[in-house]
RNA sequence: GCGCCCGUAGCUCAGCUGGAUAGAGUACCGGCUUCCGAAGCCGGGUGUCACAGGUUCGAAUCCUGUCGGGCGCGCCA
């Protein structure tokens, strides 16, 4: 329909140009939009305003001329000029019904598009390290990547999910080593646990399993495990330093075989649980793409061998560093330690390289927020590869902050104290949880009313909308129970009795539901879903309200009926790509 | 100190990429069911769009500065 006015536009400004009542070298951007306020009509355009400039002439003059020279008919019902010179269209009652038997056509398709087919596009989120459970932080990030990533799939993209999973570095080593000492204190050792170690309970469970598994064949003193170990902090040490000395004695004392086991013991138990956890969200991945893996396959060293001969790097203090300032960085980056080692930002260098040499069109990273500063590095060392940064998009998502009684819930992962997404998740349910977290656009702070998430009152957004969509079975329900069958074919043949305004209401915004997809996926702002959603189903709610559908003349009876089927369809549809679940009750 | 994000109604937030009189929910008050689910609907008011400049036909939206809040500035990951 925007389409189409657009081109009755484009057309007018071309007929007044062959007139000579417009100048010929105008480029006019023909924007038609949807108003705002009914009473400008259904669609309006700002051409007027913008060619009032180029043409030296008054915006409302203009839009005499427009006007004049428009050749308008068929939906079209009044164009009118109004404020400063907007020319607004206004659709007679029938315009609309063409969207009844479309949604009926497409079902669940209704809203797909093909705008993107041909394009490929990663969408790489969550990525959590694998050192511990997922907590609600990490929830956001996959509410919000998945419906980012359903919804541009949505409109024809080819989407790859993907996981990248930290399963080598410091990190790791740290959690085996906690993992181990566990251990040790399930052989009845007496030992005092790192500082700087994963404290949380399923660091025991782990422990408990590979005791459970090898008894105690992996058993070492104690003391030759602390052997030569710096203090830790609370013995006035420093914890990092003490931590890498434990884990340097582990690894000796149990020899690579054994660490392996150890470590791997840690990996696969937290990972599996990472796994499930997101399936039970509703978030699946095609890919679980492994650190370690990049590792053995040597593509770190290539990518450093790469930057090495692009000649932005150099050496300092035993150290190589990425010349990141070359491309806009603040600093320069070491990308292999003087001990050899190499950092956790030369195996990203080679994973973004990576990613964007399987072809990409699009390559989309998920990152919590407080990961933004290393946004320019990585551009910068993909640029320095002769890669185009601009294929990357990192959407940074800022936390969600729990209220529970209205008291801000604190969290820390390293001492354990923190609340899972699986708790999360029972405490409220999967459906408000998946909502709630795309609610607000990524950028924004996000305040979590656990309270609010698990009432099941009105207050509650998601029970609304999902109210709306059960209350449509429900009356398909009532309809049989009252002897009539629905016919849709009468119905979608007598759409003209559909005259009231709720009615016309209810078609327009069902419309628009389409655009919201669009939109919604190609900004990557999920959120407007939700807001759509909630309007949509206010529309019906008051329908319902105001006008009985079960009624005794059939035509009209079964026009109603298609018109809040597909009122149904379009809330399925959007909570499908949300994640979230369409009662048939509740 | 430098960088990124945010600042809109008492509270939580939208605001369709620069358009018309800035909107929802919530809270508060009042009304609506012999009838398809009241988990619903209707009515009632609230704004220095943080502040100050600038850009133009037109700014909550863009640019600059100030103030306030969050986050980040490791040979950690």
């Amino acid at each position: 329909m925007k389409e189409q006015l657009a081109q009755l536009l484009t057309d007018a400004v071309a007929r007044l140009q062959a007139s000579d009542a417009l100048p010929a070298d105008l480029a006019p951007n023909v924007m038609v939009e949807r108003t705002r306020d009914r009473a400008h009509g259904d669609f309006a355009s700002n051409l007027a305003l913008t060619l009032a400039k180029p043409a030296r002439a008054k915006p409302r003059d203009i839009a005499e001329q427009l006007v004049s020279a428009l050749d308008t008919g068929g939906t079209v019902e009044k164009v009118e000029i109004a404020g400063p010179g907007f020319i607004n269209f206004f659709l007679g009652p029938t315009a609309w019904h063409g969207v009844i038997a479309d949604i009926a056509q497409a079902g669940a398709d209704y809203g797909r598009s093909q705008l993107g087919a041909g394009q490929r596009v990663q969408v790489e989120f969550v990525s959590a390290n694998p050192t511990g459970p997922l907590h609600v932080g990490h929830g956001r990030g996959a509410a919000y990547g998945a419906a980012v990533a359903d919804l541009l799939a949505a409109i024809g993209y080819d989407v790859h999910r993907e996981y990248y999973v930290n399963d080598a570095g410091r990190q790791m080593d740290i959690l085996a080593a906690s993992v181990y000492l566990r251990y040790l204190d399930l052989c009845g050792v007496e030992l005092s646990f790192p500082a700087n170690g994963y404290q949380g309970d399923y660091v025991w469970d782990i422990g408990a399993t590979v005791h459970r598994e090898h008894g105690e064949r992996l058993q070492h003193p104690v003391a030759e495990v602390f052997a030569g170990v710096p203090p830790d902090e609370p013995a006035g040490g420093d914890k990092e330093a003490h931590i890498d000395g434990v884990i340097a004695r582990i690894r000796d004392l149990l020899g690579a075989d054994d660490y392996r086991l150890v470590f791997d013991a840690g990996l696969t138990a937290i990972l599996h649980n990472i796994r499930q956890d997101l399936k039970e969200f509703g978030v699946e991945y095609d890919e679980w793409f492994s650190e370690r893996a990049l590792t053995d396959s040597s593509a770190v060293e290539v990518a450093i061998e790469r930057l090495k001969a692009s000649g932005h790097t150099y050496e300092d203090n035993g150290a190589l560093w990425f010349r990141a300032t070359d491309y806009g960085d603040e600093k320069d980056r070491v990308i292999v330690r003087d001990n050899g080692q190499t950092t956790y930002f030369a195996s990203d260098i080679a994973y973004h390289a990576n990613k964007l040499e399987r072809g990409y069109d699009r390559v989309i990273d998920v990152w919590g927020a407080d990961h933004h500063g290393y946004v320019p590095r990585v551009k910068a060392a993909l640029t320095a590869l002769g890669d185009d940064p601009e294929r990357l998009d990192v959407l940074l998502v800022q936390f969600a902050v729990l209220y529970r009684g209205g008291v801000k819930v604190q969290m820390s992962t390293r001492s354990g104290e923190f609340v899972t997404l699986r708790e999360l998740r029972r405490e409220v349910g999967n459906d408000a949880a998946r909502y709630f977290y795309v609610m607000r656009k990524c950028e924004q702070h996000m305040d979590f009313d656990l309270d609010l998430a698990r009432s099941q009152s009105n207050d509650n957004p998601v029970y609304y909308v999902q109210y709306a969509h059960a209350r449509v079975i429900s009356v398909f329900r009532q309809l049989e129970e009252k002897g009539y069958r629905r016919d849709s074919a009468e119905g979608l043949a007598q759409l003209t009795r559909l005259t009231e305004d709720h009615e016309q209401e209810l078609m327009i915004n069902l419309s628009r539901y389409p655009e919201i997809v669009e939109a919604a996926a190609i900004n990557h702002e999920p959120h407007q879903l939700p807001h759509y959603l909630r309007e949509l189903a206010n529309d019906f709610h008051t329908y319902y309200n105001a006008h009985t559908f079960i009624v005794e003349d059939s035509a009209l009876r079964n026009a109603r009926l298609e018109l809040i089927d597909a009122t149904r369809q379009v809330i399925a549809n959007g909570l499908g790509l949300l994640g979230v679940s369409a009662p048939e009750s509740m």
